[in-house]
RNA sequence: AGGCGCGUAGCUCAGUGGUAGAGCACUACCUUGACAUGGUAGUGGUCGGUGGUUCGACUCCACUCGCGCCUACCA
């Protein structure tokens, strides 16, 4: 291999991580210039989680976009850093601490949180390691961390205002419990699915002995908190009831029987038992009512009732002792299976349940008005523009978010408690104090509240904590609000919505000004991809390639449910019978782009990063052709004299048409699209077409020195452009081949990354070039359309005739002899003049040339009428509805007058052309056998 | 119950009020000096269904069938 020439072969490996070290190293990540600005925060990825396909499809449109402008002259920030991922993250390490015997709760706080500092510092990293893999470029050197001290202190000083807002407050409120991890957590992190359950139908006996109600219960163990039975007001059937008092069974406390339009009459027995402590609706009917709440549950979901026979029993186990003792005692009228949804934490997968404990709040509605009102008037506008629709139905029904977490790995919350339950929020324990102070009149000992705030709480500050505020930084007031926010719609309540309201609420505009929402990467079968279903793919093993028995081990290893495992190898080794070949990152990016459709669900598919691994390969060894026809030679550089022929004007004009289309494209946030120009352009313009020709005139002996300057120098600019347009995709192969390319092209510069961005010049589009070339493919078309139909030989040498030529063919067949004789492998190109008659030949048209082939032994006189069949079939069904459409008068009085006229048109080059084709079926028909 | 999305070639998906597209797969021929991770040609769809608007509907509207997601839920 030489210096100027690339390796035979394309080899991601070989190329991609040196480029990314130089780039970062040569600080070309960090904003510069005077531009712009233009700002996109990552969402911050767990700290110490690893890169899944989520992320690299949207670390691949975000990278896509900040190259982009980069490119463009912006002043580019891609904000870099990660989230501590509060439950997530103590969950992994107390998991690793319970295998080696010991609890958490042994460690004790300080030295547990000291433990998942470790964990962080230790396998903080892979991450960002892997965000270099995929060339994603990020600025690190502003690299952040929600726990970090600036970024906590942001969370301090937003805490502490909304307080004294009164924004935020404290309260024994019922709360989604999760009884494993024994924390409150918020409404969003309850999965609710239907699972299969039972419903219960029990007898209430009334107090003063006049009968009893039935209730109906999926959950018979609250009985032992039931505070009233409730009837509907309006139900006959109970209206006498309504009043008296019944003795709860088991329990035997005499309880009300109450009227409550909660109740649905028609559902179960039409009377609901009551227990305000352990379920929300009962909770609200209780407040309505003035209901006593009598918690029967521990932390830890088990029982909790002094002197009960069920006390210290779990939850499900007390259940179905309470179900047995209720038998026994001929209360229990039936039990009907009943399918119903079943509240399950999203971390833990325990059953959640309302809990009542000391919460904090924050009071959304305020919040949430102004963040309405921002979508509404456009500050801030979604692509695709339906997810607003979604984003206004859940802010306009939001409750308010319960923030504590009885975690140890967080921001704790910045509020102290004297002796008498007094709270002082302040910054700091010292200003809490002060606090303290200055009501009680002298030092009284304080003590921090134990809990942590839910990690969604500083991800919501995220577009401003990352730079700087509550400082008002250089920083801040260039890149705040951000330019857009990238990310999938399964948090947009979780994370979009809490920037919006507290960006608006602090900084007082919109923390970013598009939210482009895009698809979820599923697998080929359209599941969803996670551990334990074992369908996951790393993005890594796609750029590597990964051996099958060593997918199967990572598929399988650590399951929750390990009798999964052989199914998951079976499934794995029918998809990836050879495992995944190596495919690069650039390959991976353009496929994600590609994908990056409207839709909700990203189907990755693997026949499409195939394709794209074959493309960087084409691209490759054009480049490498490129390379062998220029380098060191004359590439009409530094006034040197060339002249550019219809191909070269051709290709040209093709290149601002290509790169329009990419502009309108990535504008829109179209990167399928972008893509498909790009590759459209490179591989069956440039490529197919443009190269060939370009052989041609550099072969050509008889060929001007200026033409063949302007070849090359056609040859390089082009593809040197053609890099810039793709490099936001293909970060990688681009800059290889630049980098040998651009000098060539008279381009100096240390990177494509810093190159402008190629931008479309109308004035080169040659309209006359376009034409022209259009003919030759027609032409050349025909021809192949003819052979290959034929089975003929593309290298048998074939002799054309052309006839009735307009004064434009002819002209075309002028300039472009050699081109066509050379890319339709004709040994001869003749033209029938006058009243000639053609010989027997296969026929075809382009436009009113005939294109005659003459049939000689190498033409199979059934495959011509075949072919000539097949296009007269075609030809008249598309001529009858042209012709019927014209026959229609309101089509002809009411469509536009251009639309009629070419639909005319049509149906006559249409007719003319079936006679023609017609005449010649006859005539090879009347041959005689061949 | 409310909201949203999807249904186009075997598969994965674009698309537009005026003659249906791409990639992959498939078939035939071809190892031609950039590339077999390639070349050339070709097969393949009454655009889920019904009705309406229109000169004209895959496209707009209504209804309908099927699939999926989200939110809120009847104990």
């Amino acid at each position: 291999m030489t210096d100027t020439i690339l390796s035979k072969t394309y080899d991601p490996h070989a190329i991609e991580q040196p480029l990314y070290d130089v780039w970062e190293q040569s600080g070309y990540f960090a904003p510069t210039g005077n531009g712009p600005p233009y700002c996109i925060m990552i969402p911050p990825p767990n700290v110490t989680g690893s890169l899944h396909m989520g992320h690299a499809f949207q670390d691949t449109i975000m990278d896509a976009l900040i190259r982009y402008h980069r490119m463009h002259g912006f002043r580019t920030l891609w904000q870099a850093g990660t989230d501590h991922a509060g439950i997530a993250t103590q969950m992994v390490v107390e998991r690793r601490l319970n295998a080696e015997g010991k609890t958490r709760h042994q460690l004790g706080r300080q030295a547990f949180v000291q433990r998942i500092w470790e964990w962080k510092a230790h396998s903080g990293g892979q991450i960002t390691r892997q965000l270099r893999r995929m060339g994603a470029s990020l600025d690190w050197s502003r690299e952040r961390f929600t726990m970090d001290p600036g970024l906590s202190n942001a969370v301090l000083e937003v805490f502490v205002r909304l307080y004294e807002e009164d924004l935020i407050y404290r309260g024994k409120r019922l709360v989604n419990w999760d009884p494993v991890l024994h924390t409150a957590i918020s409404d969003l992190e309850v999965i609710t699915e239907e699972e299969n359950g039972h419903l219960w139908h029990i007898r209430y006996p009334l107090s003063d002995g006049s009968g009893h109600l039935v209730v109906a219960t999926t959950r018979p163990e609250t009985m032992l908190g039931d505070t009233a039975v409730a009837v509907h007001p309006d139900d006959d059937r109970y209206r006498s009831a309504v009043g008296k008092t019944i003795v709860l069974p088991l329990v035997q406390r005499e309880i009300p029987v109450i009227a409550d339009e909660y109740v649905d009459p028609a559902f179960g027995s039409g009377c609901v038992k009551i227990t305000p402590a352990h379920d929300f609706n009962d909770y609200a009917v209780g407040q309505r009512h003035d209901l006593p709440i009598i918690n029967v549950l521990t932390p830890d979901a088990a029982i909790d009732l002094e002197g009960s026979p069920y006390h210290g029993l779990d939850r499900f186990e007390a259940r179905s002792k309470i179900v047995a003792q209720l038998d026994a005692e001929g209360l229990l009228v039936k039990t009907d299976a009943h399918r119903h949804k079943v509240p399950r934490g999203d971390r833990s997968n325990a059953v959640i349940e309302p809990y009542l404990t000391n919460q904090w709040f924050v009071k959304v509605a305020p919040l949430a008005e102004p963040a309405i009102a921002a979508v509404e008037q456009g500050d801030i506008r979604f692509v695709p523009d339906n997810w607003s629709s979604t984003y206004f139905e859940w802010m306009r029904n939001i409750e308010d978010w319960c923030i504590s977490r009885q975690l140890w790995w967080g921001h704790r919350i910045p509020a102290w408690y004297d002796e008498e339950g007094g709270i002082f929020v302040a910054r700091s324990e010292a200003e809490a104090r002060d606090k303290a102070r200055a009501k009680h009149g002298r030092d009284i000992p304080l003590r921090q509240d134990e809990d942590v705030l839910d990690t969604w709480f500083s991800s919501a500050l995220w577009p401003f904590s990352t730079l700087g505020w509550p400082r008002q930084t250089e920083e801040l007031q260039t890149f705040y609000p951000t330019s857009v926010l990238v990310t999938g719609f399964d948090i947009i309540f979780f994370w979009v919505a809490r920037m919006i309201m507290f960006g608006l609420k602090f900084l007082g505009s919109v923390p970013f000004r598009e939210v482009y929402v895009h698809g979820l990467i599923r697998d080929a079968l359209g599941q969803k991809m996670s551990k334990s279903k074992g369908n996951i793919l790393d993005p890594l093993d796609l750029i590597d390639g990964v051996a099958i028995d060593e997918l199967i081990d990572k598929r399988t290893t650590g399951l929750m449910q390990p009798q999964l495992a052989p199914r998951i190898e079976a499934a794995t080794r029918k998809e990836f019978p050879n495992g995944i070949a190596a495919h690069g990152t650039d390959a991976l990016r353009f496929t994600f782009a590609s994908l990056a459709t409207q839709g909700r669900d990203i189907r990755f598919d693997l026949g499409r990063i195939e394709g794209y691994r074959n493309f960087c390969n084409k691209l490759w060894n054009a480049a490498r052709f490129v390379l062998m026809n220029t380098a060191g030679e004359r590439c009409g550089q530094d006034g040197d004299d060339y002249a550019l022929g219809a191909a070269e004007r051709w290709i040209i004009a093709r290149l601002q048409q290509t790169e329009a289309e990419v502009a309108e494209a990535i504008e829109h946030y179209r990167f399928d699209r972008m893509t498909q120009a790009i590759y459209a352009f490179i591989w069956d313009e440039y490529c197919s077409w443009y190269l060939e020709l370009s052989k041609i005139t550099l072969a050509d002996e008889d060929e001007t020195t200026q033409r063949k300057v302007g070849t090359r120098r056609t040859l390089v600019r082009v593809l040197e452009s053609a890099l810039r347009l793709l490099h936001p995709l293909m970060p990688f192969i681009t800059e290889t081949i630049w980098q040998k390319v651009a000098p060539l092209a008279g381009k100096d510069g240390s990177s494509i990354m810093t190159q402008a961005y190629p931008v479309a010049d109308p004035t080169k589009v040659d309209e006359d070039a376009l034409r022209e070339i259009g003919w030759l493919q027609s032409v050349v078309g025909a021809v192949r359309n003819i052979r290959g139909e034929m089975n003929i030989a593309p290298t048998h040498p074939l002799r054309v005739l052309l006839q009735d030529g307009s004064a434009d063919d002819w002209d075309y067949l002028e300039r472009n002899r050699t081109g066509l004789a050379a890319l339709a492998h004709l040994a001869r190109i003749d033209v029938l003049t006058g009243q000639q008659g053609p010989p027997d030949s296969a026929t075809a048209l382009v436009g009113q040339l005939k294109v005659l082939l003459p049939l000689d032994s190498a033409i199979d006189k059934d495959a011509e009428l075949k072919r000539l069949g097949k296009q007269i079939t075609k030809l008249e069904g598309d001529l009858t509805r042209s012709r019927s459409k014209l026959a229609n008068p309101n089509f002809v009085q009411r469509a536009p007058a251009d639309v009629v006229g070419k639909e005319r048109e049509r149906t006559d080059a249409m007719q003319t052309a079936l006679e023609e084709l017609q005449a010649q079926y006859e005539k090879i028909r009347a041959l005689g056998p061949s």
